[in-house]
DNA sequence: TTCCATTTTGCAACCGGTTGCAAAATGGAA
DNA sequence: TTCCATTTTGCAACCGGTTGCAAAATGGAA
């Protein structure tokens, strides 16, 4: 229905390929030629098919972005910055929810069969292997809020896990708790494993303080709640390195509900930074991951690997910090 | 680089249109052919180019999922139903951020590039004409949490906004609050056009209670925050409708600041049932939107639309109900 | 075995674009 | 005006599929 480079080379007098040059930049067209096309193609509202073109090109601009991460608020800010990202490099994200998928074969010939350029896999409770699953397949794929590797399979950009766990280790020392905590996501999902090694590495420094662990079962509001309840029955630790933001949140409301204080009580540090940690009734002391940056690279990455997608997988890392707000106590003077 | 229906029908020793018809349901071939052909296409590893069957099918399965909406968390619910029930169809979702687009123009060129097979508009903050501009441009178009008109120009499935200001302010009534306030999202947004409208209708018949309005200058919590902290500065309302359940959660954090107490010192009605609005910190006394039904039945539309697109415009409106947690006082005995 | 209705297969044109190559047009210098 | 280097244009083949049509194969009845 729409009308086609043919509609338009017909009323404009000209060759299909004239058409199809005047539309692909780099192409030779004389201004004369350009303006009659540009005329015919105004009259008739044509805009080029790109998935035809694509046929002959070998690029559709599509690039897969999947996750299996769509109950995590955080994820919200990274959709935003991942479509906008890739719209404003004239990319488009043909989005994939992995919530009920375990087998990646299925997703990646869904994904094959779109012939998208390339595949964004942003989740960190996804195993390892289904990254490198798409490389395998030949598509050029970077994984945003992956597991970092000395010797990475594919390209992974993150945080260092371990690092945030010995940076929340230190900043639990420096406030002078003795008996801490690391309460964790799912055991499964790398970012707990690292973090968790991280924070007992750096507690292995300093044996007089005492040290538990515990996860819980997803990174979530209900799993935090759950789990921080299950400790408030013997004797909590003074202060949780929490596995992210929304278990902190979950964490927070069971100290709430059993008469105890934050900060005074319990301290509490997550991780993430997310919108809502900022809320003035959360305000929650956390580690920031930097979300903006590492997206902003995966895309940069994405679409270097478009021109050479033989690129040497890289680790990119970039540093997080500590938001200090209220939930843990201030460092004694 | 990946191998072609010509590689498999080599492969197979038999012609093109035959391997086609293997990949095409419905389509004759005899178990012998297939049986070749599949093992051929195995051995190979071939799928069907999803884009290039699509130039002479005429369909994509790529369906548009449109919104602006990449703040409020209600919309990551809303992206993971949409993208699994879209997948559950076979179709997949070409996510389109709206957030820094004034202009239909661009998103209806770059959908038509892309040969979208229908859009999905899920925004209750985009003006009206937006919707429609697809429709006029010949996609197959659906708004969800679209306003509901008497005579739609393009299909709406969602809520009515104007019941739902009336079920607010009977719920306020119900309770005994003699002095109440609607505190809205945007203005320019229909949704609280519309739920302002009706809280005002059920009030009319009220002339004993007093009522007052304004309006947040967005859907967010900080947006809610500021308004109720403007608001208490006077004599604060007994008991609010806010527009939603961020701009609710927004304005009980300016409360709790002011050291007022919800529901003691002031009630708090919010919309919407947001997976936050149940955490037991929060604990908000909410008109619940059934989003799973209206993304269902959005799913169902657009996909019965696929087969016939000139199906007369309707509105679909599901019902909301009061969800009673802690933040207005109970009904006197 | 022959005949014929039905099923299966391949040919070739098509979907809406792009691109290498040769021919045509342009335009400046002599 | 003629010549020639450079730019512009169109032809035709191609990208990876689908599909109408006619020919070939099948298989049951006589």
């Amino acid at each position: 229905m729409p009308p086609t480079l043919k509609d338009v080379a017909e009323r404009a007098g000209v060759s299909r390929a004239a058409v199809s040059r005047t539309f692909t930049d780099g192409a030779s067209v004389s201004l004369k030629m350009r303006r009659k096309v540009e005329k015919a193609a105004t009259e008739l509202g044509y805009s080029p098919n790109a998935l035809a073109s694509s046929l002959t090109t070998g690029r559709t601009k599509l690039i897969g972005l999947v996750s299996n991460n769509f109950h995590n608020p955080i994820f919200l800010e990274v959709f935003d910055l991942f479509t906008r990202g890739l719209q404003e490099r004239g990319l488009r994200p043909l989005l994939v929810n992995l919530s009920d998928e375990t087998d990646p074969a299925n997703s990646i010939r869904m994904l094959r069969q779109y012939s998208v350029d390339g595949v964004v896999v942003a989740s960190s409770t996804l195993p390892p292997g289904f990254a490198k699953a798409f490389r395998d397949a030949g598509v050029p794929v970077v994984h945003s809020f992956g597991r970092y590797a000395s010797s990475p399979e594919v390209h992974v950009v993150g945080i260092d896990n371990a690092e945030c766990g010995r940076m929340a280790a230190r900043e639990l020392i420096r406030r002078g708790y003795r008996d801490v905590a690391f309460l964790g996501g799912p055991e499964s999902a790398t970012s707990t494993q690292d973090r968790f090694r991280g924070f007992m590495e750096e507690l292995a420094h300093h044996p007089e303080i005492s040290v538990r662990h515990s996860f819980a079962e997803a990174y979530s509001f209900n799993a935090g709640r759950k789990e921080m309840l299950a400790r408030l029955k013997d004797k909590p630790a003074e202060a949780y390195f929490c596995g992210d933001d929304v278990l902190s949140i979950g964490a927070l409301s069971a100290i709430a509900d059993s008469g105890l204080t934050v900060p005074g009580d319990i301290g509490i540090i997550g991780l993430n930074d997310m919108e809502m940690a900022g809320w003035e009734n959360i305000n929650l002391t956390t580690i920031r991951q930097p979300i903006s940056q590492i997206i902003d690279s995966s895309i940069e990455l994405i679409v270097s690997m478009l021109e050479n997608p033989d690129r040497y997988p890289e680790a990119r890392l970039f540093p997080c910090k500590v938001i200090e707000r209220g939930t843990l106590r201030p460092v004694a003077i």
